[in-house]
DNA sequence: TCCTATAAATGGAACGTTCCAATAAATCAA
DNA sequence: TTGATTTATTGGAACGTTCCATTTATAGGA
């Protein structure tokens, strides 16, 4: 049980009879060494039951392998997809990212920032919590250490950003509503802190405006980034005197929140008020009914971020472009009583 | 931007007129030092950007502070909830867990298991994926680094697991069906290869054994336990001679598909035939119809995991008691007819 | 045969910390 | 004043790697 004093490189010389030196190129794949050797040295690496110690080897090398992956609330299904985009194109990178969770606390977020720097990551992805401080990331940039904001970004700084086109993404959504004749629409969710709020909001502004929506008829209800945020909203909403007949929501949590609340008022989400999502998490297609959202390949997205990641370790560099994805409008049965324009749910269950 | 040489304590020490002995104690907030000296050394610490090198210090310091949590699934809500769990109780240890995922995938799992062993940490949560080898842990085990099982089991290893009381659970939830005048039931999702699923079919089987359920009319489907597992199970069942009334799943999300399944077949869940979920993830309570579940108090567990890994870590050992969890049925309206026993969901909206 | 070129292996310094043992300074008892 | 004790500070040797500069072995060319 009490591990004995584990074994380093020089056990392992001393077990296959070569320097240290010899092992620390078996280590490392060096092309230097004889076959035979280099099998002698595993043997040995195998007998000893050798962990290789990467700490000790960063002292020399300057950077490691590490990459950590910041994200602001692991719960929501939309982050961990993302993640999973992520991990897919830094597995075939040989890497490792770990991943840690902020909880959507800016105090959380330095310490979790501040451990990873200790670690000596290779570079960073993050989105970033609400309400971080401008200052937030000034130490990583002095270190020099790459970093890319995944989906959210901050209001002014140089870090290069992947995120979707909130704006269009938006637009699409509220044209759409306009298109199946609703004349009252809602924004619900999210509050005015973060950019994409901003961007969401602007790009279902712009929309109203230029389809002719009056600006009394557009109603706006910030709110929690969760399905109890859309509860709260559609609740204020209808207390109105003259409430909306749709929303278009923050994000999907919002939007189940609303068809939830629909629901208990006995109004059914589609036909009695339309609610259009934003994200399209997988859920959203298996929702009751399958929930209408603007799609922005998460996954796509999280891979993207990873090469660019990979590009700026590569080159050094702490600068890139920045990437705003595409984005559509997946139509299914929450937006309006038209039911003749809605998607079927991709091929399952069909045969039956 | 090409960051300048990073600085250490010896540069630190150099702007503070001290030695790098005394640069050293300030960083751990060792009392020997005259506060004044701690002042001027802090000052010149923020002066020249220092970060802490956290290998160079491992390197002495035998162990670090760093606890992986390795899952298996990271786009299972019922996961995040668990690492949620964790962090909490990490969190007021001042440590910062990081996650990684394996995707269900034991070789990702090796390769997981494998960096965060060369990173040094000081210990390992571990949801072991599906098909891990009996051998897989064996190199945590020889390098003494303490390891929890959370959730999920092996076949048979010294490894001390924190886990709900499955056996329990799955006897509570068909015991419930059977109560409701079911007569032919089903066991759906899951795969024999999992200790969990042993577990949870064992008490599905007493349950039906002891409340005279003949051993014809239990049907038992394996499956994935994703959404999509359970719509597979479900079309399954109801290509039978005499299909079941009610399932129980082996997971929620297994559950969800089922519910889904049926709806495509214009059946309804709860009326038409009874679903009973299994780890109650926040979603359960917001479905539509609300799924019952058996409740695991999973950031419970995740907390008593984290627990028992800090106990590990201090009193340096690598064993430690099993811990299993109390569960609960919690009914709502998707299993059966009979309305009136149903659960209200946890106040919200009550006031509309 | 000797010389050169290539291949394979090696010793030692460095990386940024910690911590022990030692020193220097300050305080106290006599 | 001196010596003993306490309080602050310090130098140096680790820790486990990498990598440069060397050395040693092997092969090829004349």
């Amino acid at each position: 049980m009490a591990s004995r004093p584990k074994a380093t490189i020089l056990d392992i010389a001393r077990e296959a009879g070569v320097s240290k030196s010899t092992v620390s190129l078996v280590l490392q794949g060096s092309g230097l060494i004889r076959p035979e050797t280099a099998l002698k040295v595993r043997k040995a690496i195998e007998d000893v039951g050798y962990v290789y110690n990467r700490g000790a080897a960063n002292l020399r090398k300057a950077h490691s392998n590490v990459i950590g992956m910041v994200i602001n609330d692991l719960t929501n299904p939309f982050f961990a997809e993302l993640a999973v985009g992520m991990e897919r194109v830094f597995q075939s990178a040989g890497i490792v990212p770990f991943i840690a969770n902020t909880a959507e606390n800016p105090v959380r977020q330095e310490e979790v920032l501040k451990s990873l720097m200790e670690q000596g990551v290779a570079g960073l992805i993050v989105s970033p919590a609400r309400g971080t401080t401008p200052g937030a990331f000034r130490r990583l940039e002095t270190a020099g250490v790459p970093v890319v904001f995944a989906m959210r970004r901050l209001p002014d700084s140089r870090i290069p950003v992947i995120a979707p086109d909130n704006h269009r993404g938006a637009y699409l959504a509220a044209a759409h509503l306009i298109g199946k004749g609703h004349r009252r629409l809602a924004f619900f969710g999210g509050t005015s802190d973060l950019v994409v709020y901003q961007e969401r909001l602007g790009g279902f502004r712009e929309a109203c405006e230029t389809l002719g929506i009056a600006r009394r008829d557009v109603l706006v209800v910030e709110g929690e980034t969760s399905r109890r945020g859309g509860i709260a909203c559609l609740e204020t909403a209808l207390a109105m005197p003259e409430p909306p007949t749709a929303a278009l929501c923050f994000n999907d949590a919002v939007a189940f929140g609303v068809m939830l609340a629909l629901r208990k008022r006995g109004l059914e989400p589609g036909a009695d008020f339309a609610v259009v999502g934003f994200d399209d998490v997988v859920e959203a297609e298996h929702y009751m009914p399958a929930l209408t959202s603007v799609s922005v390949d998460t996954a796509g997205l999280g891979e993207r971020a990873a090469h660019v990641m990979l590009k700026m370790i590569q080159s050094r560099t702490t600068r890139a472009e920045d990437h705003i994805g595409a984005v559509n409008l997946v139509v299914r049965e929450s937006c309006g009583p038209d039911r003749r324009t809605q998607n079927r749910p991709a091929g399952m269950g069909d045969a039956a």
